[in-house]
RNA sequence: GGCCUCAUCGUCUAGUGGUUAGGACACGAGCUUCUCAAGCUCGGAACCGGAGUCCGAUUCUCCGUGAGGUCACCA
């Protein structure tokens, strides 16, 4: 690439379902890239089956792309570009690159040879065409296939840096043969690994949450997935791991990207996402938390209490029945109830107060249990504890 | 099966012709009167195998093995 040469990427989802994880992340790789190099990002929607492409698909990928942030420049359908096509396919029926077999689809001859590329990431790959037969192109003058349709859209967007998974490798020399044949510049290759399941196996919808909006409505931040993505098959070479969008911008580059596949981690998703409540401002953390909350079992339904543990260390049932029914007139003051807590003892009162909300040796601490739970139910489920001692 | 690609802790990865092979997640242990599903400390855990090159290979080469991808009128 040289520094004349503007970089114009592609994101080209085929809306036959749900956006998954494997392919946000080879879009993010192109919008890593093309934001770092001040390029242009072209989104275009392969539905040349009609068969299989559904509108409801492709809402969900402009939605998933946008919840991630993941914005472009230049939009289109293939659906919508038949004539651009039908153009080309004439071209290589005029200069006997393809031809209309017996069966009445539209085929490429093959030249039967050797083609040889550069991959960024991998280096140099190479095949020889004539394991190929002559590939179909086109179903008829106005149905072109997804080779042919690749070929002409990426020379016709002036594509120079085409990133995809690394599936793609072996269409490459069919994508060549076909370049050359219609007349287009060789674009520069990047095969990025895949993202696998579990048992190393490809990714799909059986084995759990694969979709983008699998992941929101689990309510994990955008950023922590974009973050928790582009870590996966790439590393910035220093040891950071928490990024907003714009450093990974800054420190993103191709020659970091891992050559094996990765399986896909949701604990470690969890842990990103855990890092980016934290640098949340304190109000929405708490905003959230409590909405959260307000899904959990011990929230919706009243616990049972085990007595033993109500409560702290060896306060005696007296005291603690004491400090709860002070608690219990204070509720709704935050402060008033950290101040008196204070007072006598910080565990003594904490402790049987948590307890008492959420029948749970281990949970978020009282005031947000309380913020979860509101006034009322707050007061019943101590009412509850002073009963039981 | 043909062709293509890949191979460091359980997982994501760093790294080098000579390192105690580093970090993170997860896991285990311990500590902590409680705004505790947190935090802190400690710990176990890896260079797929075999040849070759070399004074010396985890690192370079070759051969195995394993894994993945692809061989549609799908994309």
């Amino acid at each position: 690439m040289n520094n004349l040469e503007k970089v114009v990427v592609r994101i080209p989802p085929s809306p036959t379902g749900y956006f998954h994880i494997g392919r946000a992340r080879t879009a993010l790789f192109n919008y890593l890239f093309a934001r770092k190099n001040k390029g242009k990002i072209v989104f275009r929607i392969e539905d040349t089956d009609k068969e299989r492409s559904k509108k409801e698909y492709e809402e969900d990928i402009i939605e998933s792309l946008e919840w991630l942030g993941i914005d472009y420049d230049d939009f289109y359908r293939q659906s919508e570009r038949g004539e651009i096509y039908k153009k080309y396919i004439e071209k290589m029926l005029d200069n006997n690159s393809a031809y209309v077999a017996e069966d009445e689809v539209i085929r490429f001859k093959n030249p039967n040879r050797k083609i040889k590329f550069d991959d960024l990431v991998r280096g140099e790959i190479e095949f020889d065409t004539s394991d190929l037969e002559d590939f179909i192109v086109a179903k008829s003058i106005n149905e072109p296939l997804y080779h042919l349709a690749v070929v002409v859209d990426d020379h016709e967007s002036g594509v120079t840096h085409v990133i995809r998974g690394d599936d793609g490798i072996s269409n490459t020399p069919r994508q060549i043969l076909l370049q050359e044949a219609v007349g287009a510049v060789r674009p520069r290759y990047a095969h990025v690994p895949m993202i696998l399941a579990p048992d190393r196996s490809k990714l799909s919808a059986r084995q759990g949450a694969t979709s983008i909006r699998d992941f929101r409505d689990k309510g994990y931040l955008p950023q922590a997935m974009i973050n928790y993505l582009a870590l996966l098959g790439w590393n910035p070479g220093t040891e950071q791991e928490i990024f907003t969008k714009e450093e990974l911008i800054e420190q993103f580059s191709l020659e970091k990207i891992q050559k094996s596949g990765a399986i896909f981690d949701e604990k470690k998703l969890q842990w990103v996402n855990r890092e980016h409540l934290k640098r949340l401002p304190a109000e929405v953390q708490k905003e959230r938390q409590i909405s959260a909350l307000r899904e959990e079992l011990y929230i919706k339904k009243r616990p049972t209490l085990d007595v033993s543990s109500i409560c702290w260390n060896d306060i005696s049932k007296e005291n603690t029945k004491k400090y709860l029914e002070k608690v219990k007139e204070l509720v709704g003051d935050d402060d008033a109830i950290m101040k008196y807590a204070e007072k006598v003892g910080k565990g003594n009162v904490l402790w049987p107060l948590r307890y008492a909300l959420s029948g749970l040796e281990k949970s978020p601490d009282p005031f947000t249990l309380m913020a979860a739970l509101g006034k009322d139910e707050s007061i019943s489920r101590i009412e509850k504890a002073i009963q039981l001692l």
